[in-house]
DNA sequence: ACACCTATTGCATACGTTTGCAAGAAAGGT
DNA sequence: ACCTTTCTTGCAAACGTATGCAATAGGTGT
C-alpha cells in the first residue's frame, strides 16, 4: 500500500511547478510542452487529481444528495437508475442516505448531507421541515422534492400532474361504464395522495357521481390490501377501484383475486405509475405513467441551474403523463379492444 | 447565502482556540468548561465540521464507492437499502454509482471512485478487470463483491451458497416426480450463474437424470422468456424449469402462461434470490432464497474489517439460504400440502 | 531597435480541518 | 513547600489542490 501520488510528485518528476500540473488536470491554459510532459510524468507515476482537495479549495463538491425512503416501490430504483445516469453525465455524483420513512430522520440526514457539503440535494418523496427547508436556503444548497410537491415550502418539486391524472383514471372507470367506483388512496400526508384523490373527487363530482368510498392506503400494501378485502366483502361492492399507485395496486389485484373474484369483469382496477411490473402479463395493469424520464431530466436540470445561478427562484414542474390502457380494467365504452 | 461557518469563528466567539473546538467536535479531550463554551458558540452560529477538511487531512473520507448495474432486478434496490442502512449505522456513506452493464464502463467507474478518496468499494453483481483489482489493491483500497464471486482475483466476495442452492431446487423438482427437468441459467459469464448450473448438473447426475435442456438467460427477461416459449413449444416439453434468479423466473412463469400452460400442474418453476416479488400471490414462487440481511452483514463487516486492517487478506463468503416451497412448483412427492 | 501586448510559468497563499509538540495549570504524593 | 504526574490548551504545521499576482519569455507592429 503505496502512499498517494500528489500533484507535486508529478511536478517534480515532470520538471515543472506544482501549478503547472494543476493547471493541465484543471484544465486551465498551459503551454503543448508542458502539458506533455506533465501527462507523461502523470501517467509513469498513475497519478490523479484528489477530488476532496479540489473540492475543498474551489467549494464544489461535485456531490449531490439524494434522500431517499421507499426503495421496495419499483418506481425508486428506477428513478435512482437514472437520476445517477443523467447526473454522472453532468460530472456530478450521488451520496445516497435511506431513511426509514417519509417524514421521520430526514433532517438528521439532511444535516449529514449538508456536513458532507453537497451542491444540492434532491429528496424522493419525502417532505422537509420548514425549518430543515430553510436552512437548507440559507446555505445556499438548492433542494429540488422528486415526486413529492411541498406548497408553501418556497423548495422547486418535481412531480406528475397528480391532479390530473386523478381525473383521467377516474374518467376511464367512469367511461368504461362503472358506477361504483372507490378509491385507495396515497398516503394523506404527502400531497402526491392528496392531489391524486383531489382529481379522483373531481371527475367524479363533474360527473354527478358519489365516491362509492375512499379510504388512505398510505402508500403501504398491506394497508392497501387490506382495504380492498374490506371493500370487496360486503353486499355492495365497488366494481372498479382506483389505487394511489402502482405499488399498492398490485396488492389491491392480489388480495381481490384472492377472494375469487375476476379481473376486470367483477371490478376494475387502475394504478398510478405505470412502473415496469405494471406491463408483466401477471398483473397488466392499467395505470397512469409518470414520465420518470422527462422528470429525472427536469430534476436535473432545476437543481444544476439553482446550483449555477446565484439567485434561485423554486420551481414546480409538473409533468404530465398518459394513461395506458391494460387489461386489468374495462376498456371504454363503445370502444373495441 | 451566507457563508458558511468555520471553527475559526466558533474559537472567537467562544474565547477559544481554533484547536479547542477541533478537539471538542473530534471527540478529543477538553475540559468542561471549553466544551461547554464551545458547544454553546457553535449553536448559536450553526456551526457544523466540514467533512471533506477533516477527510483531507484524516485520510478517511468514511465514504464507500457502490458500483451497480442492475437496479431493475429487486433484489439489488433491497440490498441497497440494506447496505446503505448498515453502514450509516456505522457512520459511513455510499457514493453510488451505475454502470450500464456488468463487465462494461466498470473500469472507468472505479477510477473515478477512487479520485473520490472512497474507503472502499462495493462491487454489486458486476467484475473488475483483474488490473484494476491490483490498482485497487495498491492503493489500499479494499474491495468486496457482492453476489458475485471472482475466483483468483484476490478479491473479497459475499455471495451465497450457489452450487448447494441449485443443488436444492434441483432436488426438490427431483423429489416432486419431476423427469424432464430444464434448466434457463444465469448468465454464463458470471460466476453465479456458473455455480447454479453447477448445483443443477450434479443434483441430476446423482439422480441419474439427463437435463432436459441447459440454456443461457443471461439474466435477461427477455432471453428467458424467449427460451421459455422455445423449451415449451416443441412436442416433448419439460415438466419443470430452474430458472437462475427471480427476476428472469417472472418473465418465465408470464411466457409459459401466455402459451396456455398452467403452473405447476403443467410445468413448475424454481427460481433462485427469494426476492419480495417472488412471495406476492400473482407469482407465489418456488425459489432458494438469498438472505439478503446475512449478506448485507457479511459484506459490511468484511469490509470495515478490511479497512481497518493493515493488511488484510481476501474472505470468500458463502451463505446457505433454505428452499422457499411454494405453489409455482409441485410439492415432494409423498408430502401433503 | 524599441515599446507594447499576450501567453506561460512559478511563488505563495488559501481552503477548514487534525494533530504533534511544548508550555502552562492543576492535582497529588511525600 | 517542592517535585512529579496528569490535563488542558495554544501554536504551527500539515493534507493536496486551485488561483491571484508578478515575473519572464515570446511575438508583433512601428
Amino acid at each position: 500500500m503505496t502512499r498517494r501520488v500528489t500533484s507535486l510528485q508529478v511536478a517534480e518528476l515532470a520538471g515543472v511547478s506544482q501549478s503547472a500540473v494543476s493547471r493541465v488536470f484543471s484544465g486551465a491554459s498551459a503551454s503543448p510542452a508542458t502539458v506533455d510532459k506533465v501527462k507523461k510524468a502523470a501517467e509513469t507515476l498513475g497519478y490523479r487529481p484528489n477530488v476532496l482537495a479540489r473540492a475543498m479549495i474551489t467549494g464544489k463538491s461535485r456531490i449531490i444528495g439524494l434522500v431517499v425512503a421507499y426503495l421496495d416501490n419499483q418506481f425508486y430504483p428506477e428513478a435512482l437508475e437514472r437520476l445517477s445516469n443523467a447526473l454522472q453525465e453532468k460530472g456530478y455524483h450521488i451520496l445516497i442516505f435511506t431513511v426509514p420513512n417519509a417524514t421521520d430522520g430526514v433532517d438528521k440526514v439532511v444535516q449529514d448531507l449538508m456536513d458532507h457539503q453537497v451542491e444540492g440535494i434532491i429528496a424522493a418523496s419525502v417532505s422537509m421541515s420548514s425549518s430543515l427547508a430553510e436552512t437548507c436556503a440559507r446555505a445556499g444548497i438548492p433542494v429540488v422534492l422528486f415526486n413529492r410537491g411541498q406548497p408553501g415550502s418556497g423548495l422547486s418539486s418535481v412531480t406528475s400532474a397528480n391532479i390530473k391524472g386523478g381525473r383521467m383514471a377516474t374518467q376511464a372507470l367512469i367511461d368504461a361504464g362503472h358506477s361504483r367506483i372507490a378509491h385507495i388512496a396515497g398516503w394523506d400526508g404527502s400531497l402526491t395522495g392528496r392531489e391524486r384523490r383531489e382529481g379522483f373527487e373531481a371527475a367524479m363530482a363533474d360527473a354527478d357521481m358519489i365516491p362509492f368510498a375512499i379510504v388512505d392506503g398510505m402508500y403501504n400494501r398491506d394497508i392497501a390490501a387490506q382495504s380492498a378485502r374490506q371493500l370487496m366483502s360486503g353486499d355492495l361492492r365497488p366494481d372498479a377501484i382506483f389505487v394511489g399507485n402502482d405499488h399498492m395496486a398490485f396488492a389491491v389485484m392480489d388480495a381481490v383475486r384472492g377472494m375469487g373474484f375476476q379481473i376486470p369483469q367483477d371490478v376494475s382496477i387502475i394504478g398510478y405509475d405505470d412502473v415496469p411490473l405494471a406491463s408483466w402479463p401477471a398483473y397488466d395493469l392499467t395505470t397512469v405513467r409518470q414520465p420518470v424520464n422527462r422528470m429525472v431530466e427536469a430534476t436535473v436540470t432545476t437543481l444544476l441551474s439553482a446550483i449555477n445561478d446565484t439567485d434561485p427562484y423554486a420551481e414546480t414542474i409538473e409533468i404530465e403523463g398518459p394513461l395506458i390502457q391494460r387489461g386489468s380494467s374495462r376498456p371504454p365504452k363503445g370502444q373495441m379492444q
